[in-house]
RNA sequence: GCCUGGGUGGCGGAAUUGGUAGACGCAAGGGACUUAAAAUCCCUCGGCCGCAAGGCUGUACGAGUUCGAUUCUCGUCCCAGGCACCA
């Protein structure tokens, strides 16, 4: 009988399946275990880092299972995107039909991998029954001042021909495409995320599921500091222009004024002015920089006098205002006050302009002199020219000058968010139309429930570049204002879609919900999720906005989580080996035979090992290495090749070698099958063999470990490899000698463990490995292994004698020997009487059950 | 520049609390079985010296703490990821 993967995993899924084997329901007397993957966007078929990020999940909820948890375990689709847009202008399918189409595929591939989802859950955030609800939580976050319309300027994806968030632009280029991004100004609808700001930074901190980069990636990205605003009376003007900074101890040195070239300040100034030309062109100059030249920090400081002047309120200097290129309009308030002895940007700037110098504070050992330096002095030292404040150290003057600004009523202590509002608006079809009616006379209206969903029509235009394609749609566009009936028009931009992945985990608690987004109770038991396990991409992005949607739907009422995930785990990229080819550039591996490439018989260059893609054709096909193994290898060699958190390097021959372990295993019960005939209980441990006793302790130190492996850390490598350890020892051990019965025991306990313990990684061939060794039920529904300390003792251990640090010799002692008789023992031990001969013994070290540590004379 | 991780055989990786470095797998070499091959089973496998017993050396590099360091501390180099003119 030989292993058929093909065969027996059909044969399990169609069971599980038929039974609702993973269907969950809500039951109060078991603990709840909530196990949810990323989603995917259903792009067409299912790739390699798929396959391991949801087997990963899938141990962990089958572990979880048999321990005895309520196991909510769902999956479902992050259908709106682009790609189906684009899919559909170049094959001409409708991005619904193209998405549906996909999901169709990829369930199966899901389903042939034998996951262990409650599949009546599933849901595509493209349902309306979704996108519904999801409209309706934008109309409630619209009335509490969540979700607001504002003109400004925004991330512009020309390639993608639409807006962007300032998450998803990675070093100046677009997230998705690449491609690079520029700034355009235009009215969009903002989320307030940065209302939550000091609460998603706060709670970092409670997440200690949570691997430490990526709440260092958060900390970092909402980026708060603690500073001081401080005013600045404009000369001759009723205006005053307010600051932010986290150097007000250099107060008494600011110079002149800084601020953004997008500030309205730097127009009005000059506005009227000799200088309303040269500001004017340096605002359109700088504008027309693309974002990643204008914030590099090589960039030459550049700027313009406006022409006014506004006043050092604690020393009454005449601070020229510059409008200037390295001044941020959305960090602060779009105006820096500049020191040039004590910040470098500001120096640089001085230097090119000539404005004066002021230093005012001084190094503890050395005397700045302004004409001297040629850079900014930016450590600590003692104030100087600084009035009331001279000969503080400037650390504290920080504090002292905070307290006097604001006794003064010229300023005070401020906190700042380098985080921005999160913009949604996107100008593309397939997304969740943002429920809004512009009116002529009742301005911005929301659509009322009543109405609700604003259903995406089908009919669309779908080329016409740079506006929404639901804009050229008159049928959609062209509405009545809901509260005086007059024609209106829709707002025709579509949502980010990571607003759907934002809070899909709370509807998988109750998908077929239809009086409110969240049904309160369901949602209760089920949340918060206890793993979240993805890509370290979303470390910023989804997880971000996830977390911030979590807080909007507990202050609407419709949820009590804080936080949304309680454990996280970010799994490693699946990489391979590149091969090109100087005529046929990047080759997929089929195309290499011998270093050779196929289609033109040159030499085929190995590169470097990278991230499996598409552009590359690094790829391995999970379809054809299911045809070829089967679902169990293909989890297995995503299980043991790396800890799930690193980096998986792809091997053919790594995957030969799972494929050759599950045939060993498979061989174990398959040759033995007289040995399962009758079960036999496992209390009938008698005999006092010592391999028998050396099976057993093996058996239930496996058992250990491997429950250890996978509880604490995930380390699914290493409790394969233990499990690898106990089958070679089952291929040692003789059965059929001595006494018989108590062999077989041992045996099959021994096996099953081995099968238990591997089912939650390849539940198939376990699932029929079980059932052969006539076991009732099923694997999956089986109690995890328990492990007997009794049993895993051993009597005797090794000990290690080490002589001034170095191992010279071992011996064997009862695990219960105590520390006198073992140091004794030790140092009558033969292997070491050469290194201590004659030797004063200064030291002797006992570590129980481990080693003795002999120190002598040199 | 700042913040995270990381650097261990030919390769992927292990060593969980400071206690035998290299588990397990891959590759390689050898043997058994076979007319033969495949498959399977068994053995060897960091480097250097040695017939062997054994010795020396070795976890990026340099110091330190310790009876003992892959593990802790300090410094240096390199790699990956994130942030970056943030006032």
């Amino acid at each position: 009988m030989t292993y058929n993967p093909r065969e027996i995993e059909e044969k399990w899924q169609k069971c599980w399946e038929e039974n609702k084997t993973f269907k969950a329901t809500e039951d109060t007397g078991k603990e709840k275990y909530y196990l949810l993957e990323m989603f995917p966007y259903p792009s067409g078929r299912i790739h390699m880092g798929h396959v391991r990020n949801y087997t990963i999940g899938d141990v962990a909820a089958r572990y979880k299972r048999m321990k005895g948890y309520n196991v909510l375990h769902p999956m479902g689709w992050d259908a709106f995107g682009m790609p189906a847009e684009n899919a559909a202008i170049q094959s001409k399918t409708h991005p619904a039909k193209w998405t549906y189409s996909n999901i169709d595929i990829m369930r199966q591939q899901l389903k042939r991998l034998g996951f262990s989802y409650d599949w009546d859950r599933e849901f595509a955030t493209s349902d309306l029954q979704y996108y519904k609800w999801e409209q309706w939580l934008f109309i409630r976050m619209y009335e509490k001042g969540l979700a607001y319309r504002k003109k400004s300027y925004v991330n512009w994806c020309a390639t993608c021909q639409t807006v962007l968030a300032n998450e998803q632009v990675e070093n100046g280029l677009c997230w998705r495409c690449k491609d690079e991004v520029s700034q355009k100004e235009l009215s969009q609808w903002f989320l307030r995320i940065t209302k939550y700001a000091g609460e998603l930074l706060d709670s970092l901190g409670g997440l200690a599921g949570w691997p430490e980069r990526v709440v260092a990636m958060q900390k970092n990205w909402i980026g708060r500091s603690y500073g001081t605003e401080i005013n600045f009376q404009i000369e001759g003007s009723e205006d005053q222009i307010t600051v932010f900074t986290t150097r007000p101890d250099t107060l008494y040195g600011a110079t002149f004024m800084s601020i953004a070239p997008e500030n309205p300040l730097a127009v009005k100034l000059s506005g009227g002015t000799e200088y309303a030309g040269r500001v004017k062109a340096f605002i359109d100059k700088v504008l027309k920089q693309d974002r990643t030249v204008r914030s590099s920090e090589d960039l030459e400081k550049e700027g313009v006098f406006t022409g006014a002047y506004c006043i050092n309120p604690v020393t009454g200097y005449r601070m020229p205002v510059y409008a200037a290129n390295f001044v941020l309009m959305e960090y602060g308030t779009g105006a820096v006050m500049a020191v040039p002895a004590h910040d470098q940007r500001d120096f640089e700037f001085a230097k090119k302009y000539g404005l004066e110098i002021k230093v005012v504070i001084q190094p503890e050992n050395s005397e700045l002199k302004p004409e001297a330096m040629t850079e900014a002095f930016v450590d600590e030292g003692i104030l100087v020219n600084s009035g009331q404040f001279n000969g503080q150290k400037n650390t504290d003057a920080v504090n002292a000058i905070s307290g006097y600004l604001e006794n003064r009523k010229q300023g005070g202590r401020a906190v700042n968010y380098r985080l921005k509002d999160w913009g949604i608006s996107r100008q593309r079809y397939w997304g969740n139309p943002i429920p809004i009616i512009y009116c002529d006379s009742c301005g911005t209206v929301a659509v009322p429930e009543k109405d609700l969903p604003v259903v995406l029509p089908e009919d669309i235009l779908l080329e016409v570049p740079g506006r929404s394609p639901l804009a050229e749609c008159r049928e959609f566009a062209d509405t009545t204002c809901p509260e005086c009936g007059k024609p209106a028009l829709r707002e025709t931009d579509t949502m980010d879609t990571f607003v759907e992945s934002s809070w899909y985990f709370e509807r998988y608690a109750c998908p077929d919900f239809d009086d409110g987004p969240l049904d309160a109770s369901r949602v209760d038991y089920w949340m918060p999720v206890d793993q979240y396990i993805g890509g370290i991409e979303h470390a910023v992005l989804h997880l971000l906005y996830a977390r911030f949607f979590s807080k909007v739907l507990r202050d609407l009422g419709l949820s009590s989580v804080d936080e949304p995930f309680t454990n996280l785990l970010t799994q490693g990229m699946v990489c391979m080996e590149t091969y090109r080819c100087e005529s046929c550039g990047w080759l997929y591996p089929e195309e290499v035979e011998n270093s050779l490439c196929r289609k033109c018989g040159k030499n085929a260059l190995a590169g470097r090992v990278e991230k499996m893609s598409k552009s590359t054709k690094n790829v391995v096909d999970p379809e054809n290495l299911i045809k070829k193994y089967g679902a169990d290898t293909a989890r297995l060699f995503c299980l043991f090749a790396a800890p799930p958190e690193k980096g998986l390097e792809w091997s053919d021959k790594g995957v030969e070698g799972c494929y050759r372990f599950l045939q060993r295993l498979w061989r174990l019960v398959a040759e033995n099958q007289e040995l399962f005939k009758d079960v036999v209980s496992v209390d009938r441990y008698g005999a006092d063999d010592s391999d028998v006793k050396d099976l057993r302790r093996k058996t239930h130190e496996t058992i250990k470990k491997v429950t250890g492996d996978i509880e604490k850390r995930f380390h699914y490598n290493t409790a394969i490899s233990a499990v690898m350890e106990l089958v070679n020892l089952l291929y040692q051990f003789d059965v059929k000698k001595g006494n018989r019965l108590f062999r077989i025991s041992a045996f099959r306990e021994a096996v099953e463990a081995a099968v238990l313990l591997l089912s939650p990684m390849v539940p198939h061939i376990c699932e029929e490995m079980w059932k052969q060794m006539k076991n009732s039920g099923t694997i999956t529904d089986a109690p995890w292994p328990v492990f007997d300390p009794q049993v895993a003792k051993a009597e005797t251990v090794e000990i290690v004698i080490q002589v001034n640090g170095k191992v010279r010799g071992k011996i064997m002692a009862e695990a219960d020997m105590s520390r006198d008789e073992v140091q004794t023992k030790a140092l009558e031990c033969e292997q070491i009487q050469q290194w201590i001969d004659g030797k004063k013994i200064n030291k002797v070290i006992v570590v129980p059950g481990k080693l003795v540590s002999v120190v002598v004379q040199k």
